[in-house]
DNA sequence: TCTATACTGTCAATTATTTAACAAACTTGT
DNA sequence: ACAAGTTTGTTAAATAATTGACAGTATAGA
């Protein structure tokens, strides 16, 4: 357990990416694809391409290429893309509905087993198939269904207590969509930050760099 | 104009997290920080964080360290983030609407000037004290206001073609949350992709790689 | 004022990532 | 079956990013 990855995280964020082309290429009737006409399509370079792949196997062929199909499936096992790994949603305000109603959980590897929220004007009602209850019942809930993995949708504010409470019931895995940030002291914890309002100054400041 | 950064992009993506510790820092009442100390706080190496503020000057002073207010303000400045660059939101589903209500666009170098959506029920609704318009109504918005960017929380199967027109109407920067990837082949465009499934689908794979 | 200590800016070394190069292996058409 | 043309996997080279080291300059306390 908790073996170190031999891959690199720059190659495994690039990933997803490889899998949504090849599924538009399988969409649109592709039997193969070469990893030149692949780099050409995505940006990238055919070297890139074939150095990335062979971190998880040769999935190609000389002379042939890559058959689209059959990578395409492979690189879903590697992502691991029918598991179903048990996630909360913490904060049910616009941001939360979004995630909750545009993420499609079950194509993505996850399973989304509960909604959680200090609003009594929501609770109780349903999201995408799940009930958004109270933050009082958070404990009861982890100890019954013992999700491992938490969406954090709450402001900055609350973020870093919620945070605790949430490792003290077991779950070490995050997404973390709060103006915060977690686990610079804790390196048990597998968070994926997004932050969306760094994203959107760095957006900022490559428009001004180039405006110069 | 257009001339190339030479800050690298990696550095870039590091400001915005910069200022938002200094912030805190500042807050917290913080007159003056040592790049060792912020380095522990943030989960960095003190000569990372000298390196890159090196990048846009001398704002430390030896034997001392960092004024948390000045030092604060000029990243400010390299972020410009007292700018108003003028930008609309294409989509206001859940996630357009998450988008426009959380940003506080003003603190960010940005103003929201308009939103569009087609879907009937909710044209002629005001979120953050814009109205809805429709889709109809984009060529005659940006003709007569110039938005330069734009911010795409559409559906994936109609993402290129609103993509194709808001460039032919003159919008080069793009905050992209659609499922497709823009600027594959044009590099006049600035483009933030924002793919939260990617995100996820990374988090999986992380996830399953630590329970080996 | 002087001395010990703290800390930056910068250059050098290290490590990581990307790109290039090419032999080996397959495909395709004759 | 053979020759010409493709395309991979892999090694090597080049580039980029991070970390380490330290001279020089400031602070702080006696």
């Amino acid at each position: 357990m908790a073996s170190k990855s031999q891959v690199s995280l720059s190659v495994v964020r690039r990933l997803p990416r490889y899998y949504r082309f090849l599924s538009e290429l399988k969409r649109a009737g592709r039997d193969r694809i070469s990893s030149r006409e692949l780099a050409k399509i995505m940006g990238l370079t055919a070297s890139q391409i074939r150095q990335d792949l062979n971190c998880f196997g040769g999935f190609g062929q000389q002379g042939y290429g890559y058959n689209v199909t059959l990578l395409r499936e492979q690189i879903e096992n590697i992502l691991g893309l029918d598991d179903k790994i048990s996630t909360i949603i913490i904060g049910v305000g616009n941001l939360g509905r979004a995630v909750a109603a545009h993420m499609d959980f079950e194509k993505r590897g996850f399973v989304l087993t509960g909604l959680f929220d200090n609003d009594v004007d929501i609770i109780g009602k349903f999201v995408s198939g799940v009930v958004i209850q109270s933050m009082d019942s958070l404990e009861k809930f982890c100890e019954e269904n013992k999700p491992t993995t938490a969406i954090l949708c709450i402001p900055k504010t609350v973020a870093k207590g919620v945070c605790d409470k949430l490792i003290s019931l077991g779950i070490k895995c995050f997404w973390n969509f709060s103006h915060y940030d977690l686990s610079v002291d804790n390196p048990d914890l597998i968070v994926e930050n997004v932050h969306l309002s760094d994203s959107l100054m760095t957006l900022g400041y490559r428009i001004k760099e180039n405006n110069k």
